[in-house]
DNA sequence: ACAGAATTCCAAACCGCTTTGGAAAGCTTT
DNA sequence: AAAGCTTTCCAAAGCGGTTTGGAATTCTGT
């Protein structure tokens, strides 16, 4: 275990100022060429690396972003969506040398997290999650002064901001209608929670799509929790039991559609023939849609990808806080799997 | 938008020095009880909270753990295993003060990433994920003096360090044992990766427990990929097809388990009847094997659980590096589903 | 050869906190 | 009232960088 070089020592070997290394290293042009390139070897030869907290302090900026993760006393930590967005963020930031910092606050504490956060100086700016159809973090952050971009939207009013987010609304309104170009009436939504912002605009798109041909939304057929497997299963078993049961689901995560698929299976229902499923897809990783052809027919939107844009959209922001706050609306890709066929006959 | 308040101003407006205002708020028997009240209502009125990196420059301390994830080419950022880990870590963490810095950087760049992580002195400690059989990052990390726990285990020899790791070995062999007492002869092992260590010690249960009853292993029914639903559907699938299939399935994950369970019922056989499913279960709060009741007969080895302990092993380490490296070697649960049943009769 | 400009370097201030080594003030003792 | 303790506070020195304002050196042009 050998001590951190630091700055003057690597001067003192060098036989410069601090200020000389310090400039060879950050490409300042008041120092030649062959200095530079001395220098330049010599830190690596010696390992050195300036001290981030000391260079922090001196530059008033931290090179770090906080994605904070509420915890409810339930489950909802780090759930595989939110993984899949941060991986794809943080290929982003350690692309650009930027730290991310993750904060895994109790719910309740959420608010004193950012404005710790904030007055700690401890990030430059902050990634927003999940937001709620009300969500106070937007005002909250815009007051602290301090950059964030959201992932997703929240309601419709207030000054702008910067967000991301895929058009929700118009993909449950395709896959609605996909159904219903398949002739079936009886179409189940299995949706998260409504209380956040994606889930209610989701629900406006399945309820626009079947507005559209006249079709009344039965409160039978719809159902809101938080998206697991076994919701999925228990929600469509339930269903399906009904005396009218759905011929179809429109759910909102590849992992409702699996349970909702065991639920069919389980009562000896052929999928694309005798029951129909259209599935939002977020594209993770460890649970593909299929490996090369899609099972679910789906509405697919990519996270990763998502968090690397995010990512961008807030690091820009960051360096030139100037123009007005962007968004970003991105459309999902309709896949066409196997999972689906026409609506069987009376 | 307000600037942020620091301790001189605070200190002016007190119309005391730095140092009483540091010593109050810090807890310092030096200052009266009086003041310090005082100290503390006005940092609390005016949202004063010390800059961090300033602090951490003074104390040389960061507060803040790495966990770094390399980042192949593939897909296997943070897969759901880690950020169940992650989410039970990071709520030690933020009870103890402490930042999580989430590093996602390409594999081949990881070493780099634990040298700069120590040279500019970002963190006070490191969780090591996923080790690997040969794992390099234990010297590494040894070498350059940064508190670390393992999550897991590398090989066997060279000095000690601290780790928290569940049984695999002895997991694997009895979910092995308690299919052949069920009459199975014909098991197939869907294990992960087995350059991983975890995955290793699982296959050597597997064998431990068939060599046991002087049953031949068939490397036919024996594969080893990433964890994924469809390698789980498709290693199940291909083995089912086989002239002599397997009567059981022992599978390193609960989404593999998944995957199998579909290629099973895709070829119209009933779990527990004509087939049965032994798995591994990481107990994840997002995929759970089944609700109150186990749906999958399983070996469970809570991840979120790992990741708080392992996270107090990291911060204990960190506040009193003197005692010799502790270990924790935690056993699995076994839990009894519905997805077993008496070998089918030829 | 010399003034003036350009190049190359440095000493010192600063970022915001902690902490050391006293100093001043308030209380007992004798 | 002086001496000796506590109690209560403060000035100043770090922590390890960046950055400002000059100074010393070298390079031009005449």
């Amino acid at each position: 275990m050998h001590h951190a070089m630091n700055l003057r020592e690597l001067s003192h070997i060098l036989g410069l100022s601090q200020t000389t290394v310090s400039r060879a290293l950050n490409g300042y042009p008041e120092v030649s060429e062959a200095t530079r390139i001395r220098v330049q070897t010599a830190a690596i030869a010696h390992n050195y690396r300036p001290n981030a907290r000391a260079q922090g302090l001196a530059t008033g900026r931290a090179r770090a972003i906080a994605h904070v993760l509420p915890m409810s006393s339930g489950h909802e930590v780090l759930n595989p969506v939110f993984a899949e967005f941060i991986g794809g963020a943080g290929e982003v930031y350690a692309r650009a040398d930027y730290d991310m910092l993750l904060s895994i606050v109790p719910a309740d504490q959420e608010i004193t997290a950012y404005r710790t956060l904030a007055a700690r100086r401890s990030v430059d700016g902050v990634m927003v999650h999940a937001p709620l159809v009300e969500d106070r973090r937007i005002a909250l952050l815009s007051e602290l002064g301090l950059p964030f971009v959201v992932h997703g939207r929240s309601g419709s009013d207030g000054p702008p901001y910067a967000w991301l987010d895929m058009n929700n609304r118009r993909a449950f309104a395709r896959g609605t209608a996909h159904l219903l170009d398949l002739g079936h009436l009886r179409i189940a939504l299995l949706n998260g929670l409504e209380r956040m912002d994606f889930a209610l605009r989701r629900k406006q798109g399945y309820l626009d799509a079947l507005a559209a041909r006249g079709i009344a939304a039965d409160p039978a057929l719809h159902d809101s929790a938080e998206m697991s497997e076994d919701y999925g299963f228990e929600a469509a078993s339930r269903m399906l039991a009904l005396p009218n049961p759905p011929t179809a689901f429109l759910t909102s995560s590849l992992i409702v559609a699996i349970g909702a698929r065991r639920a069919c299976q389980d009562r000896g229902l052929v999928l694309g023939r005798d029951i129909s499923i259209v599935t939002h897809d977020d594209d993770l990783g460890y649970f593909r849609n299929g490996r090369d052809t899609p099972y679910f027919t789906a509405l697919r939107s990519p996270m990763r990808e998502h968090g690397r844009r995010a990512a961008e959209m807030l690091l820009a922001q960051i360096v030139d806080p100037g123009p007005a706050p962007r968004q970003q609306l991105l459309e999902a890709e309709f896949l066409t799997g196997q999972s689906c066929g026409p609506a069987p006959g009376p």
